[in-house]
DNA sequence: AACTGGTTCAACCGCGTCTGA
DNA sequence: ATCAGACGCGGTTGAACCAGT
């Protein structure tokens, strides 16, 4: 036996949504706030739809300050180290980077990032499994474990294999010549928070600095 | 113009977690 | 401590769109 479904799915009106249904629900979250109840929602608004359905609705299209399409290299770079971090967790990575929603960044992992990160390597030796892709990502950090220290040590992005000395790479501040990241793999929490702002800089700086050199030198090829 | 295969992304599904009775 | 209802999340689906032939 499964379980009971969230609402009665014959009277609810199912998929995309029209920009009337779009108005009745932001006129109604407008005025009344997202605290009640989701799931009484659809009902005291108006809307033929599910609970869930609204929260959805609201949460990745109607909410204020959403962005859509056009990420960043700065944005990349940061889906990228978290998800080497911590894993497919879209709610917290989407929560690091301002108007973006999970369901945006799964999306754009899926569909653009992954192939992105693939086709750093030369087309040639390119690879297509996910085992491929976690490896690649262990080589950009392999300094994430929990209780780590974390130095100005080399790390280099998959397709590189020049030393860092034949690129100019930022260096790191003084205040990451000995710093513990404390919490362990126990801890919920998750490592990127617990990492003191100066360290998060860097690593964002190093990855940038060596994913614009890897365009440079990849300029024509196309993914 | 018509067809086909690939891509994108909004929306759905179901499970785990949370919360209050 | 237990249970039911609600919430939040990640995985998946499928319609719409696009590019190539």
């Amino acid at each position: 036996m499964g379980r009971a479904p969230c609402c009665d799915k014959s009277k609810v009106k199912r998929g995309p949504w029209s920009p009337e249904e779009d108005t009745t629900l932001r006129n109604y979250v407008q005025k009344h706030g997202t605290t009640g109840s989701w799931i009484s929602l659809p009902q005291k608004a108006g809307l033929k739809r599910c609970g869930k359905s609204c929260r959805l609705r609201w949460l990745n299209y109607l909410r204020p300050n959403i962005k859509h399409g056009g990420f960043t290299h700065e944005e990349d770079t940061i889906i990228l180290t978290l998800y080497h971090t911590i894993g497919s967790r879209w709610s917290v990575i989407a929560s690091h980077l301002p108007g973006r929603t999970d369901n945006d960044v799964k999306n754009y992992w899926n569909t653009k990032l992954k192939k992105k990160l693939l086709a750093t390597n030369h087309p040639s030796t390119a690879t297509t499994t996910m085992d491929s892709i976690n490896s690649k990502i262990d080589n950009m950090l392999p300094y994430f474990p929990a209780d780590a220290e974390i130095v100005d040590s080399q790390f280099l992005l998959p397709g590189l294999n020049e030393t860092p000395d034949s690129i100019p790479l930022p260096s790191a501040p003084a205040s990451l010549s000995n710093i513990h990241v404390n919490g362990s793999s126990e801890d919920d929490s998750f490592l990127v928070e617990l990492m003191p702002n100066d360290a998060f800089d860097f690593v964002q700086d190093r990855f940038n600095h060596q994913l614009n050199y890897l365009e440079s030198m990849y300029q024509g090829y196309t993914y």
